[in-house]
DNA sequence: GAAGGTAATAGTAATCATTTTCAATTACAT
DNA sequence: ATGTAATTGAAAATGATTACTATTACCTTC
């Protein structure tokens, strides 16, 4: 029989992240990891807050945003601006069984819609135009951001 | 000898855009429309009404957010978020001279390039996807937004 | 061409997400 | 256990965008 470790908050392998810049790790950026973690959404920083709030209601929200910067520059999140006017914030695709993925977002409802689909063949395509992109102006490619904007189902239908 | 049409200000095409919607063709629109498309730039709304205000000091910054609102609608300009806070506009691609294009945003920066080196292979797997998208989730595509994040030239060897 | 009705406008105040400030607390190496 | 820099939370500030309201421009009808 498997001995368990005794922990009150499981330890997830991203306190390693932590230490190896240096930054401690706290009890908040636990929670707000934890938060995103058991999440499937797309959280703005106060819905992460709201949640985290209610396993830890000591930790405010300055801290949310300021952890999110964070976590956003360790690359351990990612954030999206899917045009409501307020960030939105996911667990970044190689951090966890998350796969890499992209968004549909229906400009009526606000529904977003993970699809990864095509992401493979739109995968290869950005790595050539990196690499072309990268000789031509010098530019040095970190990330990107592809979205589509459109009607959901039941948006699409309604409009009719 | 081509006899040129005595005209105060240029009446550009979109004049017939406006009246197709129903729409005022008014004093505000056109100054407005006339500094998006002499400008080559990705300008706020902030830095259009200071453009604005020097060739008609009378329109106010939000006459200039309420018709770039209307714009965007009618789908004569696009608005863009480069993560800088405000928002970003263009003339739309069909509109005019300006060719379909894409963007490469330095995160150190904030320098914007415009690219469509691209473009069309971009475009082709766009269409593919938006087909195999509409079938499989019933969502009816009608924009998209690539855009890439790194750093430009300048940057990239500053940080060596 | 004048009156009436509606769309559009300007200036102001309000909103609201995000940042900044700053004193108090905490993690953690020693 | 202690010292110290990193981190935090409450409150205030910021800054882009929107709402409100009185005024004006434009179009239609007489
Ligand atoms: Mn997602
Ligand atoms: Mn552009
Ligand atoms: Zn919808
Ligand atoms: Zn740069």
């Amino acid at each position: 029989m498997p001995r368990r470790r005794c922990r009150w908050r499981s330890e997830k392998w991203w306190q390693g992240e932590f230490r190896g810049y240096g930054y401690r790790f706290t009890i908040p950026r636990q929670i707000i990891l934890q938060v995103l973690d058991e999440s499937k959404e797309h959280l703005s920083a106060e819905d992460i807050y709201l949640k985290v709030h209610q396993l830890y209601p000591a930790i405010g929200l300055t801290t949310v945003y300021r952890t999110l910067e964070l976590l956003v520059n360790m690359g351990l999140v990612s954030k999206f601006d899917f045009g409501d006017g307020r960030a939105r914030f996911e667990l970044s695709p190689k951090t966890d069984q998350v796969s890499h993925h992209h968004h549909l977002i229906c400009t009526n409802c606000g529904r977003i819609i993970d699809y990864n689909d095509f992401v493979k063949e739109e995968l290869e395509l950005i790595k050539k135009i990196e690499k072309e992109l990268a000789r031509k102006y010098s530019f040095e490619i970190k990330n990107h951001n592809i979205q589509f904007y459109g009607l959901c189902d039941k948006c699409s239908t309604l409009k009719k």
